[in-house]
RNA sequence: GGCCCCUUGGUCAAGCGGUCUAAGACACCGCCCUUUCACGGCGGUAACGGGGGUUCGAGUCCCCCAGGGGUCACCA
């Protein structure tokens, strides 16, 4: 058997979407388990919509996602160049082929003919396909059109009776009549070819041996094999993979919140915890184990096991997978990475004057409670803001035996840094006190905080340091005294 | 509307004719751990869309219906 080559074929119309995301996945991923290769190719046939920037934003999200390729527009390599707009002239080649045995012709419709054509089919509840009025223009009839300057497009001449047949890797065998499919345009009236001929030149050059695409493309696959026939070409396997769908069920939109790469990356997701979100999205490993590294992954997986029924992007379970990838960064790798939105936040002077040993047990003591790294904004306040009482923890500092407790903690403060220490001296105040851990806990927790809940209390006072415990300690007596 | 695809708990999903009185995960609920919140541990609620076949036996195979989705562009 041949090589295993697939590609990843993104238009630059916009960021990468969370199901572009998962095609090129997928394709990485059944290259990378066979020792095959994989091809980013840029479809920019769409010259309106098509913006260079866009192509740049998507390679930088594939490449934070964490794949890699083999060749492609920003990687030289024996079959490009990789933009489709820079291979007119090898299109053209094979048009002219299409034109010259009749297999394709020109078709001088205008677009609003042909729309009208469209809706009285539809009202009339007919096919809806292309009458093929341009089918069998004379010489003399097109040299008229030309003579009008009508810049025509070409269309492929479907044959009649054919049956085309998909063995799709993940459907199994699909058949469509060719019946139901009219000619289609294979080049514009610009001279630039459509998506459906393209595809196949390019598929066919560039050594392609398996198409992984979403399904929509599904019924795109008969025009594509018409093409491949008509052309003598070899075709490649196809494997059509299922729709990432919203909560209620539609494709994904804008209106289901977040659907570019780039959002959730900016709302702090890990790159890991996408892969892996994205991989169990229609595939499944033979385990249990759903934790899985890009590596495992790739290891296991096979077109096999990937499902045919479209899947709901479940935000809870990406959300639990992102906080399971937090909890295991360590503290110079969280604190690296949740810099950025620090810096971003109205903490951003106070945090610059922290040396790295505060920052550090700052961040880790909230690393836990984090589902987006950007969570870390609302989660440093409790160190970094001034003192200010919740109501619940007014309640509990006016308790009657709260005030011996805090003089006594204050008392016993004496000039320790490290929150093990800080730690001992709680537990063994509760010993001396002969009080519940809690008795002692709480109420210092809320005279240090004003809060009944935050972080783990001795990182708190580790990171204040006694002089500043001690402001926010005496602070706080007053402050019960007053409201007595 | 034509064609095509899909259909196991709220969600992701395992299952590939008997071991299914149907796994696991997320979410939810409860209990435990605990200085709070979280984390973690344990447990619980919850599903084979409907109807016909085939078969000794069907979630698993076939047909029909229903529902959902995709596609029918000079968009990809």
């Amino acid at each position: 058997m041949d090589k295993i080559k697939v590609r990843f074929a993104p238009s630059p119309t916009g960021p990468l979407h969370i199901g572009g995301a998962r095609s090129a996945l997928f394709n990485y991923l059944f290259a990378t388990h066979n020792g095959g290769e994989l091809v980013l190719r840029i479809e920019d046939t769409d010259l309106d919509r098509s913006r260079r920037e866009y192509e740049d934003e998507i390679i930088d999200s594939l490449h934070w996602l964490g794949l890699k390729w083999n060749e492609g527009v920003d990687i030289p390599g024996p079959n490009g160049p990789y933009r489709q707009t820079e291979r007119l002239d090898i299109y053209a080649k094979y048009t002219l082929q299409l034109l010259e045995s009749g297999q394709a012709y020109y078709c001088f419709c205008s677009e609003e003919e042909l729309e009208a054509e469209r809706k009285a089919l539809l009202a009339s509840g007919e096919m809806q396909k292309y009458s093929g009025k341009c089918r069998s223009l004379s010489d003399a009839e097109k040299a008229a059109k030309f003579a009008q300057g009508i810049k025509p497009a070409i269309r492929f001449r479907v044959p009649e009776h054919e049956e085309y047949v998909v063995d799709d890797l993940v459907r199994g065998r699909v058949s469509f009549a060719s019946d139901d499919i009219g000619d289609f345009i294979i080049v514009k009236s610009d001279g630039i070819p459509t998506y459906n001929f393209a595809v196949v030149i390019d598929d066919v050059l560039m050594g392609i041996t398996h198409v992984i695409r979403a399904e929509e493309h599904l019924s795109n696959t008969p025009r594509q094999l018409a093409i491949y026939d008509a052309l003598k070409l070899k075709r490649p396997e196809f494997a059509h993979i299922s729709l990432i769908l919203g909560s209620d069920r539609q494709k994904m939109s804008k209106r289901h919140g977040a659907t570019s790469l780039i959002q959730y990356r900016q709302m702090g997701y890990l790159p890991e915890a996408l892969f892996n979100f994205l991989a169990l999205l229609g595939w499944s490993p033979e385990g249990e184990e759903e934790i899985l590294a890009p590596a495992e992954i790739m290891n296991a997986f096979t077109l096999e096991r990937v499902a045919k029924s479209p899947a709901v992007f479940d935000l809870d379970k990406l959300n639990w997978l992102n906080q399971q990838y937090i909890k295991k960064l360590e503290a110079g790798e969280l604190a690296e990475l949740v810099k950025p939105y620090l810096e971003d936040s109205v903490w951003n002077e106070q945090i610059l004057k922290l040396d790295q040993e505060h920052y550090n047990l700052m961040v880790m003591a909230v690393r836990d409670h984090l589902v987006a790294l950007s969570d870390i904004k609302q989660e440093v306040e409790v160190f970094l803001a001034g003192l200010t009482y919740e109501n619940e923890a007014k309640q509990l500092l006016s308790e009657e035996d709260v005030l011996p407790v805090l003089e006594v903690f204050g008392d016993g403060l004496g000039e320790f840094m490290p929150v093990d220490e800080v730690k001992s001296y709680l537990k063994r105040l509760t010993k001396e006190l002969k009080l519940k851990p809690k008795n002692v806990f709480m109420p210092v927790r809320c005279a240090l905080s004003g809060r009944t809940h935050g972080p783990d209390l001795p990182s708190m006072v580790s990171f204040w340091g006694c002089d500043e415990t001690r402001r926010r300690l005496q602070h706080s007596i007053e402050m019960i005294k007053e409201w007595r």
